[in-house]
Formats: C-alpha cells, sequence, structure tokens
DNA sequence: TGGCGTATCTTCTTCC
DNA sequence: GGAAGAAGATACGCCA
C-alpha cells in the first residue's frame, strides 16, 4: 500500500512526472492540428466546415465498426468465424462510408 | 485557392487526413495517460488525489507564467523593452503577484 | 497620463475592483441559467434540444443555410456525396433542434 | 412530464423566456465591464495590462481554492474528516502547493 | 480605417 | 455531476 512518505512517494512523483509528460505530448499534438487548420484556412478553406466533415466521417466509421462488430458475432455464432475475436478485426473493408 | 471540386479536392483530402492521423495520435497518448493512472490505482494511490495534485502542479506554472508575463508589461510599458514580445523571458524572478 | 504611483494606483484599483464585481455578477446570473436549465431537466425535457432551440432563435437563418451549404460542398469534393446536389437541398432537414 | 405538445409545451416556453432574460442581464452586465475598460483606457491605463491583473488575481484565487482542496483530500485521507465534502471549509491556511 | 491574424472568453462535449 | 478539453464567438491590435 503506497504509504506516501517513504519510498512511494518517489513512485508516485514517477506516476505524475509521466502523466504530465505526457500531456504536453498531447499539447503539442493539439497545437500541429490547429496549425493545419490556420493553414488550410490560409489556402481559402472554411475551418468550420472541414471540422464538420472530420466529424461526420469519425461517426461513419464508428457506425461502419458497430455494424462489423455485429457481422462478426453473428459469424461467430453461426460457427463461421475465422478470425480471432469479435471487435478486433479491422480487415481491409472499404465500407463507401470513407470512400476516399 | 479553395474552389472545391476542381484540384483543391486534393488538398482539402491531405489536410484532412493529416488531421485525422493527428487526432489518433493524440487519441493514443490520452490512452496511455488513462493506463498510468490505471496503474497506479493498482498500487494503491488515490486517483482523486493524484488528479488533484497534477492540476495544482499546472496552476502553479500557469501562475509563475501570468507573473513573469505582468513584469514583462511592466518592463515594456516603462520602456525597458528589449525582445519583441512579453511573455518570453524567463528571468527568475519572484515579483509578488497582486502588486498593488 | 496614469502615472502608476500616485492616485493613479487607487484609481485602477476602483476600476478593477469594479470589474470584479460585475463578474462576480455575471457569474451569479449564469449559475442561475445552469440551475434553471437543471431543473427543466429534472421535468424530463432534453437540455441540450432547449440549447439548440435557444441558439437557433438567436441565430440567423441564412448563416445556417450557408454552412450547410458548404459541409455539403466538402463533402461532394471528398466523394463523400449520398445525397442529390449540394445546394439543392435543404428540404428535409428538419433538425430535431426547431421541434416547436 | 414533458410531453412537448401538451401542457408541457407552457412549461417549455416558460423556461426558455426565463433563461433568455437572465442572458439578456448576463449581456448587460458584460456591457457594463466593456465600458469600464472602456472609460479606463480613456484615462491612460493600458487595458491589456489590467485584464492581465485580473486574470492573476483570479488564478492566485483559485489555488488557494485547490490548495485548501488539497488539505481537505489529505485530511480525508488521514481518517480525519469531520465535514460532508473537501473544499467546503476555509480555514485560513498556507499550506505549501505542490507538496511533495 | 478596415481587413486580418491573434488572444481571450464562453459554450459545448466528453470523460470520469 | 463536476472537471478537462475542444469548439466557437468575440474582441483587440496591427499594418497596409
Amino acid at each position: 500500500m503506497a504509504d506516501v512518505g517513504g519510498v512511494a512517494a518517489d513512485h508516485l512523483r514517477s506516476y505524475i512526472e509521466r502523466i504530465e509528460r505526457l500531456e504536453e505530448e498531447k499539447k503539442g499534438i493539439a497545437d500541429d492540428i490547429k496549425e493545419i487548420f490556420a493553414e488550410a484556412k490560409g489556402t481559402g478553406f472554411d475551418v468550420k466546415a472541414m471540422r464538420a466533415v472530420i466529424r461526420l466521417r469519425k461517426m461513419d466509421k464508428a457506425d461502419v465498426q458497430e455494424q462489423e462488430y455485429m457481422i462478426d458475432l453473428y459469424k461467430h455464432a453461426l460457427g463461421m468465424a475465422a478470425e480471432e475475436n469479435p471487435a478486433e478485426e479491422d480487415a481491409g473493408n472499404e465500407a463507401e462510408a470513407a470512400a476516399f
């Protein structure tokens, strides 16, 4: 049990520093994304619309995954299983969703 | 110029793919952070308290930055400006915050 | 010119205190609003939809159409088209928003 | 219960009108604040610096609250809990922030 | 002075 | 339900 004050404090510090480092990385990436939006905007694109499109694509992808999961469930239920585990495959189906 | 439908569609696609890739990376990092919290919890630490510590440290850091920004503002106001932009120095001064 | 250090400091203090007081008031009102939403939610209303309604009442309808047009344009540019033709739809989107 | 279309529509209308009224009040206060800034600016003060001061003061206040919250967390963790909820006391303690 | 980029503030959403 | 993050709206300063 983490009796703070002993070596546990070191572990705590370590955890916290790792987390803080990762959060900085995350922030860096978020900034990169912002930059790309800014660049796109500078090229004449409508950022808001771009965001909307990205959101839609994400939703489509989620839908597709849900669908694949169901199909897989059914395949397994019917003994048609070929792969390992439902919901863990990502075979190369090119569902018209992410169509480009 | 972004006349969607012509060659611009390629640029759009490129921007969007870059953004989506970065967002995946970001999500990966967020997952890493969650893992660390889970691991810490498993070692007996209180996640809620850890979050509080991290929050506090972040606030302290922001506080310091804000103070440095203030100092810079004052320096500029007094005509001592040397650099281009306030908030870009990091002299180790500890000026009292709400100084009036 | 407000030569801080003389009586000007008093003026500054006064301004800042007035502002801080007003910001507290503002926050109080914001909290009241939140309370009302909470109450409405407790009575069975969908807060999200309520917000949408309020937003729509405030928003200019032309803006909405323009935005939808852009999104559609981009979808088409990316081959995500499912519907008929950009700029030609606006028929069937009776977003649940304007629900009353 | 909120079966929109029946009597509930009246309740909905009432909620929304109350909210819209409060938002007008809120906007009024925001305008007052802007006026004060404008007035201060006219007297020779630097609005940007004023904003910085206000921000810093707010951060300091938040810092203190967060520290009190931490202390409370610790007290609870040590079984010294007396009240219901951390962050609801206001003892004037000055504990050092990132204390580990 | 009027567009444009940036900064700040607010609102919405997500996660825990 | 409350905190953290993302998105959006707004305000401000700059430079031509």
